[in-house]
DNA sequence: ATATAGTAAAACCATTTAGTAATATGGTTA
DNA sequence: TAACCATATTACTAAATGGTTTTACTATAT
Protein backbone atom coordinates (compact mmCIF):
# COMPACT_ATOMS: atom_id res chain seq x y z
CA UNK A 1 0.00 0.00 0.00
CA UNK A 2 2.01 2.96 -1.19
CA UNK A 3 0.46 5.50 0.21
CA UNK A 4 -0.37 8.21 -2.35
CA UNK A 5 1.72 10.95 -2.25
CA UNK A 6 -0.33 13.89 -0.83
CA UNK A 7 0.29 16.43 -3.70
CA UNK A 8 0.80 19.20 -1.36
CA UNK A 9 0.36 22.59 -3.36
CA UNK A 10 3.95 23.96 -3.50
CA UNK A 11 4.49 26.54 -0.87
CA UNK A 12 4.92 28.82 -4.34
CA UNK A 13 6.97 29.87 -7.03
CA UNK A 14 9.97 30.65 -5.69
CA UNK A 15 11.99 33.72 -7.86
CA UNK A 16 14.18 32.25 -10.76
CA UNK A 17 17.65 33.24 -8.76
CA UNK A 18 17.39 30.58 -5.65
CA UNK A 19 15.23 28.03 -7.81
CA UNK A 20 15.26 25.29 -5.59
CA UNK A 21 12.86 22.60 -5.95
CA UNK A 22 15.02 19.39 -6.06
CA UNK A 23 13.94 18.02 -9.03
CA UNK A 24 16.07 19.57 -11.30
CA UNK A 25 19.82 20.49 -9.18
CA UNK A 26 22.33 20.43 -11.28
CA UNK A 27 25.10 18.52 -10.34
CA UNK A 28 27.26 21.21 -8.92
CA UNK A 29 24.05 22.17 -6.30
CA UNK A 30 23.63 18.78 -5.31
CA UNK A 31 27.31 18.67 -4.95
CA UNK A 32 26.73 21.38 -2.58
CA UNK A 33 23.89 20.01 -0.38
CA UNK A 34 25.77 16.56 -0.60
CA UNK A 35 28.76 18.71 1.32
CA UNK A 36 26.17 19.97 3.51
CA UNK A 37 24.80 16.72 4.36
CA UNK A 38 28.25 15.25 4.93
CA UNK A 39 29.08 17.38 7.27
CA UNK A 40 26.27 17.08 9.87
CA UNK A 41 27.15 13.22 9.12
CA UNK A 42 29.38 12.54 12.22
CA UNK A 43 28.61 12.46 15.80
CA UNK A 44 31.44 14.45 16.98
CA UNK A 45 30.33 17.35 14.68
CA UNK A 46 26.42 16.73 15.96
CA UNK A 47 28.16 16.70 19.84
CA UNK A 48 29.75 19.83 18.82
CA UNK A 49 26.51 21.62 17.22
CA UNK A 50 24.87 20.73 20.41
CA UNK A 51 27.24 22.17 22.78
CA UNK A 52 26.74 25.15 21.00
CA UNK A 53 23.15 25.00 21.23
CA UNK A 54 23.07 26.96 24.73
CA UNK A 55 25.10 29.25 22.79
CA UNK A 56 28.61 30.59 22.12
CA UNK A 57 31.81 28.94 23.42
CA UNK A 58 35.29 28.72 23.09
CA UNK A 59 37.30 25.90 21.44
CA UNK A 60 38.64 24.59 25.17
CA UNK A 61 34.81 24.64 26.17
CA UNK A 62 33.75 22.86 23.54
CA UNK A 63 36.84 20.26 24.03
CA UNK A 64 35.63 19.82 27.77
CA UNK A 65 31.93 19.85 26.90
CA UNK A 66 32.70 16.58 24.01
CA UNK A 67 35.33 15.29 25.67
CA UNK A 68 37.24 15.12 22.47
CA UNK A 69 40.46 15.45 21.28
CA UNK A 70 41.49 19.54 20.96
CA UNK A 71 43.03 19.10 17.39
CA UNK A 72 40.19 16.74 16.59
CA UNK A 73 37.78 19.38 17.66
CA UNK A 74 39.74 22.08 15.87
CA UNK A 75 39.32 20.24 12.65
CA UNK A 76 36.00 19.68 13.00
CA UNK A 77 35.26 23.56 14.02
CA UNK A 78 37.38 24.44 11.16
CA UNK A 79 34.94 22.12 8.74
CA UNK A 80 32.08 23.50 10.49
CA UNK A 81 33.52 26.73 9.47
CA UNK A 82 33.80 26.27 6.15
CA UNK A 83 30.44 25.12 5.80
CA UNK A 84 28.80 28.58 7.25
CA UNK A 85 27.22 26.18 9.55
CA UNK A 86 29.14 27.66 12.76
CA UNK A 87 30.72 31.40 12.90
CA UNK A 88 34.58 32.26 14.19
CA UNK A 89 35.27 34.92 16.67
CA UNK A 90 38.66 35.68 18.35
CA UNK A 91 38.23 37.23 21.70
CA UNK A 92 41.55 38.19 23.11
CA UNK A 93 43.48 34.65 23.46
CA UNK A 94 40.45 32.59 22.75
CA UNK A 95 38.31 31.90 19.89
CA UNK A 96 34.82 31.79 20.42
CA UNK A 97 32.95 29.58 17.78
CA UNK A 98 28.82 29.96 17.79
CA UNK A 99 25.88 28.45 15.32
CA UNK A 100 25.78 30.65 12.33
CA UNK A 101 22.26 30.35 11.80
CA UNK A 102 19.70 28.92 13.83
CA UNK A 103 17.83 27.64 11.18
CA UNK A 104 20.37 24.79 11.76
CA UNK A 105 18.60 23.47 15.10
CA UNK A 106 15.05 23.93 12.92
CA UNK A 107 16.78 21.47 10.67
CA UNK A 108 17.62 19.42 13.10
CA UNK A 109 14.79 19.09 15.48
CA UNK A 110 12.38 18.57 12.51
CA UNK A 111 14.73 15.31 11.30
CA UNK A 112 14.28 14.44 15.02
CA UNK A 113 10.76 14.37 14.83
CA UNK A 114 11.07 12.74 11.52
CA UNK A 115 13.12 9.66 12.46
CA UNK A 116 11.34 9.36 15.83
CA UNK A 117 7.80 9.34 14.37
CA UNK A 118 9.31 6.78 11.51
CA UNK A 119 10.96 4.33 15.00
CA UNK A 120 7.45 4.82 16.39
CA UNK A 121 6.06 3.16 13.44
CA UNK A 122 8.08 0.46 13.22
CA UNK A 123 7.47 -0.25 16.78
CA UNK A 124 4.10 -0.60 16.30
CA UNK A 125 4.07 -2.76 13.36
CA UNK A 126 6.40 -4.66 15.92
CA UNK A 127 3.76 -5.42 17.94
CA UNK A 128 1.20 -6.24 15.81
CA UNK A 129 3.88 -8.75 14.44
CA UNK A 130 3.35 -10.20 17.61
CA UNK A 131 0.42 -9.93 18.66
CA UNK A 132 -0.71 -11.56 15.58
CA UNK A 133 1.33 -14.96 16.43
CA UNK A 134 0.34 -15.59 19.49
CA UNK B 1 14.48 33.67 5.54
CA UNK B 2 13.63 30.86 4.30
CA UNK B 3 10.19 29.26 3.90
CA UNK B 4 8.87 28.66 7.28
CA UNK B 5 8.68 25.51 8.50
CA UNK B 6 5.40 23.64 9.19
CA UNK B 7 5.95 23.15 12.95
CA UNK B 8 2.77 21.32 13.08
CA UNK B 9 1.40 20.96 16.78
CA UNK B 10 2.35 17.89 17.64
CA UNK B 11 -1.22 16.04 18.29
CA UNK B 12 -0.64 15.17 21.39
CA UNK B 13 2.87 15.84 24.04
CA UNK B 14 5.60 13.28 23.00
CA UNK B 15 6.57 11.03 25.44
CA UNK B 16 9.77 11.20 27.03
CA UNK B 17 11.01 8.45 24.95
CA UNK B 18 11.19 10.93 21.93
CA UNK B 19 11.64 14.17 23.50
CA UNK B 20 13.69 16.22 21.14
CA UNK B 21 15.38 18.97 20.64
CA UNK B 22 19.17 18.54 19.73
CA UNK B 23 20.44 20.01 23.16
CA UNK B 24 20.16 17.12 24.86
CA UNK B 25 20.41 14.12 22.69
CA UNK B 26 21.76 10.88 23.81
CA UNK B 27 24.38 9.64 21.85
CA UNK B 28 22.70 6.56 20.29
CA UNK B 29 20.09 9.40 19.33
CA UNK B 30 22.82 11.47 17.70
CA UNK B 31 24.32 8.27 15.72
CA UNK B 32 20.86 8.01 14.51
CA UNK B 33 20.96 11.50 13.02
CA UNK B 34 24.30 11.39 12.00
CA UNK B 35 23.52 8.27 9.80
CA UNK B 36 20.38 10.06 8.37
CA UNK B 37 22.35 12.72 7.43
CA UNK B 38 25.52 10.72 6.01
CA UNK B 39 22.89 8.72 3.79
CA UNK B 40 21.89 11.98 2.10
CA UNK B 41 26.00 13.27 1.97
CA UNK B 42 26.43 11.52 -1.26
CA UNK B 43 25.55 12.99 -4.84
CA UNK B 44 24.83 10.00 -6.70
CA UNK B 45 22.26 8.99 -3.43
CA UNK B 46 20.95 12.72 -3.80
CA UNK B 47 20.43 11.90 -7.35
CA UNK B 48 18.38 9.03 -7.21
CA UNK B 49 16.09 11.04 -4.32
CA UNK B 50 16.32 13.28 -7.34
CA UNK B 51 15.03 11.14 -9.90
CA UNK B 52 12.07 9.94 -7.20
CA UNK B 53 11.07 13.32 -6.97
CA UNK B 54 8.71 13.01 -9.98
CA UNK B 55 7.24 9.16 -8.31
CA UNK B 56 8.15 5.14 -8.32
CA UNK B 57 10.62 3.96 -10.17
CA UNK B 58 12.43 0.80 -11.41
CA UNK B 59 15.60 0.24 -10.68
CA UNK B 60 16.48 0.07 -14.36
CA UNK B 61 14.81 3.43 -14.46
CA UNK B 62 16.83 5.23 -12.48
CA UNK B 63 20.06 3.79 -13.08
CA UNK B 64 19.31 5.37 -16.76
CA UNK B 65 18.06 8.39 -15.54
CA UNK B 66 20.98 9.20 -13.39
CA UNK B 67 23.97 7.43 -15.43
CA UNK B 68 24.88 5.32 -12.29
CA UNK B 69 25.71 1.63 -12.63
CA UNK B 70 23.53 -0.72 -11.90
CA UNK B 71 25.32 -2.87 -8.74
CA UNK B 72 26.01 0.88 -8.06
CA UNK B 73 22.62 2.34 -7.66
CA UNK B 74 21.33 -1.14 -6.11
CA UNK B 75 23.86 -0.61 -3.11
CA UNK B 76 22.44 3.29 -2.73
CA UNK B 77 19.00 1.78 -2.24
CA UNK B 78 19.49 -0.49 -0.25
CA UNK B 79 21.16 2.22 2.13
CA UNK B 80 18.18 4.64 1.17
CA UNK B 81 15.99 1.93 1.99
CA UNK B 82 17.68 0.82 5.22
CA UNK B 83 17.50 4.64 6.39
CA UNK B 84 14.21 4.24 5.81
CA UNK B 85 14.29 7.13 3.28
CA UNK B 86 13.19 5.29 0.52
CA UNK B 87 10.52 2.63 -0.15
CA UNK B 88 10.43 -1.13 -1.96
CA UNK B 89 7.84 -2.75 -4.11
CA UNK B 90 8.58 -5.40 -6.14
CA UNK B 91 6.08 -5.68 -9.00
CA UNK B 92 6.75 -8.65 -10.96
CA UNK B 93 9.85 -9.14 -12.52
CA UNK B 94 10.97 -5.31 -11.07
CA UNK B 95 11.28 -3.75 -8.46
CA UNK B 96 9.94 -0.20 -7.81
CA UNK B 97 11.26 2.01 -5.26
CA UNK B 98 9.41 5.55 -4.11
CA UNK B 99 10.42 8.07 -1.58
CA UNK B 100 9.08 6.88 2.00
CA UNK B 101 8.01 10.27 3.66
CA UNK B 102 7.39 13.49 1.30
CA UNK B 103 9.16 15.36 4.44
CA UNK B 104 12.27 14.48 2.53
CA UNK B 105 11.57 16.74 0.09
CA UNK B 106 10.20 19.71 2.18
CA UNK B 107 13.71 18.87 4.27
CA UNK B 108 15.84 19.29 1.23
CA UNK B 109 14.06 22.35 -0.39
CA UNK B 110 14.54 24.11 3.22
CA UNK B 111 18.37 23.07 3.06
CA UNK B 112 18.39 24.67 -0.37
CA UNK B 113 17.03 27.89 0.07
CA UNK B 114 19.32 28.07 3.66
CA UNK B 115 22.29 27.80 1.14
CA UNK B 116 21.37 29.73 -1.56
CA UNK B 117 20.63 32.70 1.26
CA UNK B 118 24.00 31.95 2.51
CA UNK B 119 25.73 32.01 -0.96
CA UNK B 120 23.49 35.26 -1.83
CA UNK B 121 24.55 37.03 1.28
CA UNK B 122 28.28 35.95 0.69
CA UNK B 123 28.45 37.35 -2.82
CA UNK B 124 27.32 40.26 -1.25
CA UNK B 125 30.11 40.21 0.83
CA UNK B 126 32.75 40.36 -2.02
CA UNK B 127 30.68 42.75 -4.66
CA UNK B 128 31.35 44.81 -1.69
CA UNK B 129 34.99 44.45 -1.16
CA UNK B 130 35.29 44.87 -4.44
CA UNK B 131 33.78 48.78 -4.76
CA UNK B 132 35.64 49.23 -1.51
CA UNK B 133 39.06 48.50 -3.45
CA UNK B 134 38.52 50.79 -6.46
C1' DA C 1 12.81 -27.56 -16.86
C1' DT C 2 15.18 -23.79 -19.51
C1' DA C 3 15.91 -19.32 -20.83
C1' DT C 4 15.69 -14.52 -19.99
C1' DA C 5 15.58 -10.21 -17.70
C1' DG C 6 15.84 -7.36 -13.52
C1' DT C 7 17.90 -6.88 -9.21
C1' DA C 8 20.96 -7.93 -5.34
C1' DA C 9 25.25 -9.60 -3.20
C1' DA C 10 30.34 -10.50 -2.98
C1' DA C 11 34.91 -9.37 -3.75
C1' DC C 12 38.03 -6.00 -4.84
C1' DC C 13 40.45 -1.51 -5.35
C1' DA C 14 41.13 3.38 -4.78
C1' DT C 15 40.00 7.21 -2.16
C1' DT C 16 38.43 9.58 1.75
C1' DT C 17 38.17 10.46 6.54
C1' DA C 18 38.26 10.49 11.81
C1' DG C 19 41.32 10.45 15.36
C1' DT C 20 45.91 11.28 17.46
C1' DA C 21 50.56 12.98 18.53
C1' DA C 22 53.73 16.31 17.60
C1' DT C 23 54.66 20.74 16.07
C1' DA C 24 53.63 25.44 14.67
C1' DT C 25 51.17 29.82 15.01
C1' DG C 26 49.29 33.81 17.29
C1' DG C 27 47.89 36.59 21.09
C1' DT C 28 49.03 37.90 25.96
C1' DT C 29 51.59 38.95 29.99
C1' DA C 30 55.79 39.48 32.70
C1' DT D 1 62.66 39.95 24.74
C1' DA D 2 60.88 35.41 26.75
C1' DA D 3 57.50 32.52 28.66
C1' DC D 4 52.79 31.04 28.40
C1' DC D 5 48.40 29.84 26.90
C1' DA D 6 44.79 28.66 23.39
C1' DT D 7 44.22 27.27 18.95
C1' DA D 8 45.60 25.59 14.37
C1' DT D 9 48.24 22.67 11.32
C1' DT D 10 50.90 18.69 9.79
C1' DA D 11 51.90 13.91 9.32
C1' DC D 12 50.37 9.59 10.07
C1' DT D 13 47.42 5.27 10.79
C1' DA D 14 43.32 2.63 10.75
C1' DA D 15 38.82 2.28 9.23
C1' DA D 16 35.07 3.37 6.25
C1' DT D 17 33.18 4.22 1.72
C1' DG D 18 32.04 4.65 -3.42
C1' DG D 19 32.45 2.55 -7.71
C1' DT D 20 33.18 -1.55 -10.59
C1' DT D 21 33.19 -6.38 -12.05
C1' DT D 22 31.60 -10.66 -11.43
C1' DT D 23 28.42 -13.78 -9.63
C1' DA D 24 24.01 -15.18 -7.46
C1' DC D 25 19.23 -14.76 -6.76
C1' DT D 26 14.16 -14.19 -8.19
C1' DA D 27 10.22 -13.83 -11.02
C1' DT D 28 8.29 -14.42 -15.47
C1' DA D 29 7.64 -16.57 -19.97
C1' DT D 30 8.37 -20.20 -23.37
Amino acid sequence: MPSKVTTKPKTQPVNSDNDCGIAKLSPAALSLMANFFKVLSEVSRLQIVCSLKTGAKNVSEIVEETGLGQANVSKHLNMLTKAGIVAREQKGICVYYQIANPFLFELCDLVCDALSAQFEQQNQQLEMLKTLRQ
